[in-house]
DNA sequence: CAGATGAAGTGAAACGATTCACTTTCAGTT
DNA sequence: AACTGAAAGTGAATCGTTTCACTTCATCTG
């Protein structure tokens, strides 16, 4: 890392220290502050002439409104937080991003934190957040295990992809995604299957687990079941059962882990699709860019940030609504990763 | 979407709404307001003792400060704004996540925006976490043509791998990244190489082409030369380029790039490397999954949001202090898209 | 013992907006 | 001419903190 200087630095000229109050347009204009605010904000009963002369005053000044100040004195801060357990996995920045203009687009700003996957950060994170007072939250739990959050009192709060009792919830039917996965395999005449789930602690890793293991049992065999971490690096005991116990197609329980199913399989010169089959879930944004492309499930994670926003702010208009639980349809998209079975 | 209301939701009990002040904490504890206030912030001249009561008081009472309040009065609120242009380009989420993270460390509180790469919405972004009352803003431009940005007035600022005068910068050193790409392939014995630069607005893919321009002039053949967007998806132009005229190794300005050159060449039975060599920059996080994995240059992207964070908390601190400029050193990752020219 | 010193604690004024309750003005109605 | 009501505008309280300037009182100093 090198450093240098710059002394003479041209820094942004007229740097006024104090910015610009509600007060000092208000004598700008000849106006007391009340018909001021009122002028800025359309409220009250004000001249139309005298609304322009302080709008026209606020403008020229550079007047910007101090929100510290506003969400005081109203108790809304005009902020959302957003809880989420790790941006680098690359389900989550399209979500993030969603939800950030979302918000935006109604007025909102948005407080990002990531907890890392840790349970105590998470915490952590709700405590701050509601420090700082933000009006809402948008809440992707690391997992789904009924932990009391004493700083989530009374701040609206939706949860994403748990479900939770006493909150409102935004999932995917996972369920369905499972056994679309598994039909899938079945219909291209695939029947000694292999299922890795996603770590069980999360409620959606459970459901794809059930809903795939549910259909590989009525219509074919469930060759082995093991679970793994939401990542490609497969631990030693996952890639004996995949290269022992030849399943001729496998159902991953997270796009990652297909991912490194495959580069194992390839690794020990068996072909995909042409020997097994691979099938992923989630649809992160690179799976088509790989070799070959994944056949996956895809989950309409655009939509759910949007829904989240809405839910949110609808909630906050009216608290007393009855609790709202939203589930996402998925559907599968076709890639190459998976092959008819040739009769052998 | 399917949908159902859950109408007799648990709701979050006790949900009181009107949150504990530090008034009442100083009733509970017998002392002044500002005892109170001296009290939790280990201000002022407290007894021992006294300090302890009410410090005991807050949290029996559940006492959360009120930032707005606290932002109000101090004119500090706590929190910085990170601007990037693009949080699903993924050499952002890492980024996010160190700003995030490296802010909260320091008891800050992260506005992040996501601009879609629009100037306008970059404006419109600064303007509302000027609003905000943010102490300090991470700026990623888009591009770095010097538009004044109006809200930036008096809000310290860094900007992140742009040379924007009158601002703290950090960034890479991203010529001789470029070198160092060019070198590589020289070194392998290549001398026909193509050249394909991100978008020439960004001064860092400006640098990285001239680094790399100048070593292939001086050392081998510059075959040709193309601009290309962050993206994997080429155009045609660049599709024929790649095809037509023969380069032996080929040097593209980011890694997304780099994956859509390996898959054309790859679609029309060109084999990366044996036929063609390919070396990336950026080292994004997947770039080891593909086939071949990538050589690449790598950043020190979570170096440089830990700095990030460091230096605008610095200004923060000392205003009068010169301007920095940060440049952080690039390194070379050898994986297996980067093949030795056996002489034919 | 007078005065100085310092620790412990308090009262009240900010910070910058919103908003309730109120006054003034004036056109319209009887 | 007196009354009514709406429209236009204002004064002042308020939100929850921090912090300056001040008081009180016990102890120390010469």
């Amino acid at each position: 890392m090198k450093m240098s200087d710059t002394p003479n630095a041209s820094g942004n000229e007229d740097t006024r220290s104090s910015r610009v109050t509600l007060k000092q347009v208000a004598e700008a204009a000849g106006v007391s502050l009340a018909t001021a605010s009122y002028s800025l904000n359309n409220g009250g009963s004000v001249g139309q002439e005298t609304r322009d002369r302080v709008i026209a005053a606020a403008e020229q000044l550079g007047y910007r409104p101090n929100l510290a100040a506003k969400a005081m004195r109203t108790g809304r801060s005009g902020t959302l937080g957003f809880v989420l357990p790790d941006l680098t996995n690359p389900f989550f920045p399209l979500l993030a991003q969603t939800v950030i203009n979302a918000a935006r687009e109604e007025g909102y700003g948005v407080f990002l934190t990531d907890t890392q996957g840790s349970k105590e950060a998470e915490v952590q994170s709700l405590d701050a957040l509601s420090r700082r007072g933000v009006d809402g939250i948008i809440w992707f739990p690391v997992d789904d295990l009924p932990e009391r959050v004493p700083a989530l009192q009374g701040i609206p709060t939706v949860v994403l992809d748990r479900s939770l009792s006493g909150f409102d919830c935004v999932m995917f039917d996972c369920e369905a995604g499972g056994r679309m996965a598994a039909q899938r395999l079945i219909d291209a005449g695939h029947r000694r299957i292999g299922l890795i789930t996603g770590p069980l602690a999360a409620l959606s890793a459970r459901q794809r687990a059930d809903g795939a293991r549910a259909l590989v049992q009525a219509r074919g065999e469930l060759m082995w079941e093991c679970e793994a971490a939401f990542s490609a690096d497969l631990d030693a005991k996952l890639v004996k059962l995949l290269l022992q116990k030849r399943a001729t197609a496998v159902i991953a329980g997270a796009d990652l882990i297909a991912v490194g199913v495959i580069r194992v399989l390839r690794a020990n010169g068996i072909r995909v699709p042409e020997d097994v089959s691979v099938i992923g879930f989630d649809n992160i944004p690179w799976t088509d860019l790989c070799t070959p492309p994944l056949t996956t499930i895809e989950l309409p994670v655009n939509e759910m940030g949007v829904e989240a926003v809405r839910v949110l702010l609808s909630r906050l208009k009216s608290p007393e609504d009855p609790r709202r639980r939203i589930l996402f349809d998925v559907s599968l998209v076709e890639r190459e990763s998976v092959a008819r079975l040739e009769q052998g």
